[in-house]
DNA sequence: CTCCTCTACTGTTATATAGGAGTTGCCGGC
DNA sequence: GCCGGCAACTCCTATATAACAGTAGAGGAG
């Protein structure tokens, strides 16, 4: 293993690159210890912020991660999870369960969800455009944390219009079977159609915490509308979730 | 403003968060000049190492941008794509562009594709899985990239089974009006379907090189499938985009 | 007026050094 | 055997310093 020092490539790169190439090739396997800061500051010939730098760029890359007091290791990735459009069909959500819940029910994963608060706030313009309402209008939120498998999955804030929900269980911390679609469909509002969008970007300080986010990890916003046969929109979900415990696919005709 | 060197949050941490904030609250406003590493360090009293930490923070969060001997600016955000799915349906496709091309015309930026290889190569894991033939097999690809208002926007790799593009011009530079779909249907094999796929993660160098992409931009990584009428995929789009510039959109009916 | 060069600014890489703090395991006293 | 404390390891923050490289503008030579 070379490091050239006249190289135009900085030396901290060059040790990043070497490592990049081990993890990649698989020499060095998830959860493999890499060298410490000290160990490599020697081997490489280096001073302490340089070996320290070439393990930083490997973290904001996500392939590894440190801890405090214990080391550097490659990261170990969890499952992911596929989030398929279909999972939103009828068939599917007359199986009773919430679309969380069928996803990592699916997964074998046991399922929790925190709820962080329920009750009117003004519409944020995101979620006034899509309701088709004035932007600071009062809706209904149900703000939750979605966990799986002991970890958090997705940070997810479900907004309703007020008219949509008095007087049911979507205003409760338990939305009773089948999950708020359920409750919706009942009160006469059949779901039509669905429009997600998705955008990807990197996790604010608060959201790198909620869900214990490594660094180097970005999130994916997903903002779903529900829209009933009316052509009204009834529900708009708007969540967050980490990028590399999720996968979405969608399928679609071609005409 | 105040600077803690006793507060349990790190020095350079407490001034990232301040401009962070003025950021957030639009007091530095996208464009707007960050004081220069050695203007932080005298003002923050701070060592120089300790002010360059600081941004290299916003750097990581995607919030600033530096550019060497010019200093360091608010990032501006140039106008999001919106992929809708809806860009694949017949009659988009039969308006004469290429999906991408489509795209790029409906934003009103000038496009351009520039050929990186054209040939057989060996179909990776991930591709030969999608096309239902053996890892390794030979397959014919079209790797290029995209350019749309002077930009690179991504990155396309499109894998199709030797069988069915012989003879015809997606082998060329040019796949002719209409791009390789409506080339694989003039040769019989009428589109009814598609899959995408989407993740999204952190680039490698290479993409980041490709892309020009920013410090702490994520990519999204969309494979599409497409699917002929007699359930056979007859090509494989394997695609890199940046997460900044991309906003993907999916319509689909709720039962 | 145009072109070049010099200078003063900007960020970049690398060094050396220091003290702090979390983790682990060993070893001795009980 | 158990527990406490210490030592040796880990990473983390911060300082000071140096040489290098890209940018922009001022000012002089032509």
């Amino acid at each position: 293993m070379e490091i050239d020092p006249n190289s135009d490539r900085p030396v901290f790169k060059q040790i990043a690159d070497h490592f990049r190439d081990l993890i990649d090739r698989g020499e060095l396997a998830p959860g493999a210890a890499l060298p410490s800061e000290a160990q490599l500051s020697r081997t490489f010939g280096v001073a302490g912020g340089t070996a320290r730098r070439a393990l930083e760029v490997l973290r904001s890359e996500g392939l590894v991660v440190t801890e405090h007091g214990r080391g550097t290791r490659v990261r170990e990735r969890g499952p992911m999870l596929r989030l398929a459009s279909q999972r939103l069909t009828r068939a599917n959500r007359a199986a009773g369960l919430g679309g969380f819940a069928a996803d990592m029910r699916s997964l074998g994963l046991d399922y929790k969800q925190e709820m962080l608060h329920l009750g009117e706030v003004p519409a944020p313009r995101r979620i006034a455009e899509r309701l088709n309402i004035e932007e600071g209008s009062p809706v209904f939120v149900r703000r939750r944390r979605m966990w799986g498998g002991g970890e958090p999955m997705q940070l997810a804030d479900s907004y309703y219009p007020l008219d949509l929900i008095e007087g049911t269980p979507i205003t409760e911390e338990n939305a009773g079977p089948g999950g708020s679609y359920a409750r919706l469909e009942e009160r006469g509002h059949r779901l039509a159609s669905f429009r997600e969008e998705l955008q990807a970007r990197m996790p604010s300080e608060d959201e790198k915490k909620a869900l214990r986010l490594l660094p180097g990890v970005p999130v994916v916003a997903l903002v779903r509308t529900a829209i009933d046969t009316g052509g009204r929109a009834v529900e708009v979900f708007d969540s967050v979730m980490s990028a590399d415990k999720h996968l979405f696919q969608y399928d679609f005709a071609a005409d």
